[in-house]
DNA sequence: CCTACCGATCGGTAGG
DNA sequence: CCTACCGATCGGTAGG
């Protein structure tokens, strides 16, 4: 039986309370107490506790790049973005409360560490933008505007960390279906054999 | 020359910063500061932080709801959608700071009154889902999950209050209009004569 | 990991 | 609208 090291468990509890109370509203001592602890005594695993939020913004944002990355070297065109959708919808509702923290509280980081997220932001967004680029060139989707859209697609995927929840109507694997069918045929993924005639 | 009334101009510094910093980590001090005042001075004007926070959510769901609920009672199917869209983003965009404070920060109300922004919103997101639905049955639309394509379209353009900004390479109409097609494509709009051949 | 504490700041009030 | 203040709480530290 491995227990989980203190530092990872003041690391959850903390994602908990950011999220449900937000970051600015959370004190040290709230964290402390959900672990049955002293204010005082978490300075011992962390050094402040913008370290802690650093650390769940950083987690979040390897698991979005483990699992969507490979997909986007991989994947061909028409299925590659489907299959990108259907993975960051996987990591928000498995990593929800994760995926929470790193949309609406990575304000809260300093300049410089909030210039590294958003600079890792855009690489994972380039994922996309290249996706939706690259079925234009093969010719399987419409020629939109790239950056837009992936604009757009991101928006409403990340939406749903917010109001997700494990054990309602839709299950996550359905959420990520409709999503991606929605988004693909926005795209406008022509069906075989469509024509228009006048 | 009429001046704007303290009590709006309190409300609008305030949105400002509630949207740059977040409520929580907004002080009343904050606020007094942006324009020229002792903390303790705004007190004339206000019952509390909470109720200035109150009247900016409130007045950007009235804004949303005057704009979009006379559209969403008198066009039709196909291009009531699109007007709906349009006039959101067009909130969105214009009235930004409220709106963001509006979406992001709700959060920090009392249960009470958070609990009246709920019913709001949900009665709001019902104008688009009837113009989905309505749309369905009258056969130019797909035959979609209504509820969660509203909830996809509205995160997307409710994600637009985050990342606008005026004067940027795209201007609110085009945004709007990029995100209308984007939206009436995914539900096929059906173009004139298409048909599917096997 | 706890007790006890630091200076700073918080929302809000009294009295003018 | 200001000065001066209230008790509470904040992030963080020292010393054990």
């Amino acid at each position: 039986m491995v227990e989980t090291p203190r530092r990872q468990q003041i690391e959850d509890a903390a994602s908990t309370l950011f999220r449900e109370r937000g970051y600015a509203a959370t004190s040290v001592r709230d964290i402390a107490q959900a672990l049955n602890l002293q204010g005082g005594s978490l300075y011992a695993h962390m050094a402040s506790k913008e370290d802690v939020l650093w650390s769940i913004v950083n987690r979040a944002a390897d698991r979005f790049n483990t699992e969507v990355a490979p997909l986007a070297a991989a994947t061909q065109p028409p299925s590659r973005l489907r299959a990108m959708i259907r993975a960051h919808v996987s990591v928000v509702t498995s990593a929800q409360k994760d995926a929470s923290v790193f949309l609406d509280e990575w304000r809260f980081l300093s300049a410089e560490r909030r210039a590294q997220i958003a600079a890792r932001r855009d690489a994972y967004e380039a994922l996309f933008r290249n996706a939706i680029a690259d079925g234009i060139q093969v010719g399987v989707f419409d020629a939109v505007d790239v950056r837009i859209t992936a604009t757009a697609i991101l928006s409403a995927l990340n939406g749903i960390a917010s109001w997700y929840r494990a054990g309602g109507p839709l299950s996550a694997d359905e959420i990520a279906d409709s999503y991606a069918e929605l988004f693909l045929k926005a795209l406008r993924e022509p069906h075989f054999m469509t024509r228009t005639i006048t």
